[in-house]
DNA sequence: AGACAGAGTTAGTCTTGCCTAACTTATTCC
DNA sequence: GGAATAAGTTAGGCAAGACTAACTCTGTCT
């Protein structure tokens, strides 16, 4: 049995925080002050007041100096945040020919101001996708997430091909080089090479060969095969 | 010689303070507190603080218990404001097919969201509009507005024929209304008969007719012929 | 001229969200 | 086990933007 409560309608930054809690906890298990106030720019003691705001709203719990995580209700606002933030950016490239590096920025500020009826008609209009343009697989409406398993292409032993599934999307200028590169998701690559202590890594990319850095390479998500 | 000043991003609320003003000058010749604070639904005491930051920032002159206006910086940042508005009015009814009367409220939310690069890709996608789905001018990028010399139908004679050109669009519940008595922009018109003091207003509208009140018919704005 | 209504302002308070500086806790390393 | 270091928190401030309550203009009406 679920209680209907009507979301008090959350503010830009609260939006942010979840989003960015739900991330770090994907990934750590456990989101912590530092890691938040990174991701976020802003100082350690600023997240340290939002976490007991969230707190006292129901949105995460929080053990002292232990880190947070985000209750049902916090995990359904980041859910939601983020579908947001992925059929805007989708609808952008594929309804408007905006370039897929500049989506991102864009759909920071957008999802706090849309309408979940305007979400859902830019879904209808461009087919209901499943990714967004950097391949990050859209919630659905009802806040089931579907994340693959995917590899790193700095994991990938030489020999292997892999196609590309997934790339970050925060930082623009990365955006535009592997865009240069061929690196979409969708593309079909073969590693040739990898030098030893974290060396650059070569590529098949089609019928060209390039060779990127390790740090790259860990932004590239992959599947075997 | 114009000095070209970034604008230091101005806030949601400043930008809707702006855009309230503009349009209360452009109908009274200045904007009072009362007026504002009615229009932006706030307490006048809350008007009377924005109004202090706001000639702090030069974008108002401030005479005390005066009355505001615009200075240029503030007249060029409304119009703006007023662009962005009309333009994503006017490409949600046209490339997503929103209803009219929901445009206003996602307008008034994503004009503070969208960027300039936005809107301008929505005014190419649906064809460089001129005016929105209500009838309101768009003002170009460069910030000019070109305000026809329109006629309220309460003010007209009877047997003229009228082509409606806008119509007031805070009001949802009103727009669905005209909408149903098929009074939209580009409609012919006919006033078949007005009743004294204040009274109904029978119109032609296609092969039916229809009546309305005067307060109504204050807001549908038409040009003679 | 004086009173009064309406418009506008001031004073004081609140919440949100940010900051820096200083402090506390947890962990790690000798 | 105790010191160093990293992580996290508290204290104290600030600006924006809202509120209510109380005060002050301004213009009008008699
Ligand atoms: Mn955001
Ligand atoms: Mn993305
Ligand atoms: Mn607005
Ligand atoms: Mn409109």
């Amino acid at each position: 049995m679920t209680s209907i409560r009507a979301l008090p309608t959350l503010t830009a930054p609260v939006e942010d925080y979840l989003k960015v809690i739900f991330e770090l906890e994907a990934g750590d298990g456990v989101a912590g002050t530092n890691e938040i106030a990174a991701e976020l720019g802003v100082a350690p003691a600023s997240v340290s007041g939002m976490v007991r705001r969230l707190a006292e709203h129901g949105l995460i719990t929080h053990e002292r100096y232990r880190g947070v995580h985000l209750t049902k209700a916090g995990r359904r606002a980041a859910l939601r945040t983020i579908r947001r933030h992925r059929v805007i950016e989708a609808y952008l490239t594929r309804a408007l020919g905006y370039p897929w590096d500049l989506v991102h920025d864009e759909a920071e500020r957008l999802e706090h101001a849309a309408s979940d009826e305007l979400i859902d008609r830019m879904a209808a209009a461009i087919g209901e996708p499943t990714t967004d343009p950097h391949g990050a697989p859209i919630p659905t409406r009802e806040g089931t997430l579907d994340e693959p398993e995917l590899l790193p292409l700095a994991a990938v032993e030489v020999g292997v091909r892999v196609r590309v599934q997934r790339v970050g999307d925060r930082d623009a200028e990365q955006l535009r080089y592997l865009a240069e590169l061929g690196i979409t998701p969708g593309r079909q690559i073969e590693v040739l090479s990898r030098a030893p202590f974290e060396g650059p890594i070569s590529l098949r990319i089609g019928r060209v060969t390039k060779t990127i850095g390790p740090g790259l390479a860990k932004q590239i998500l992959v599947a075997v095969r």
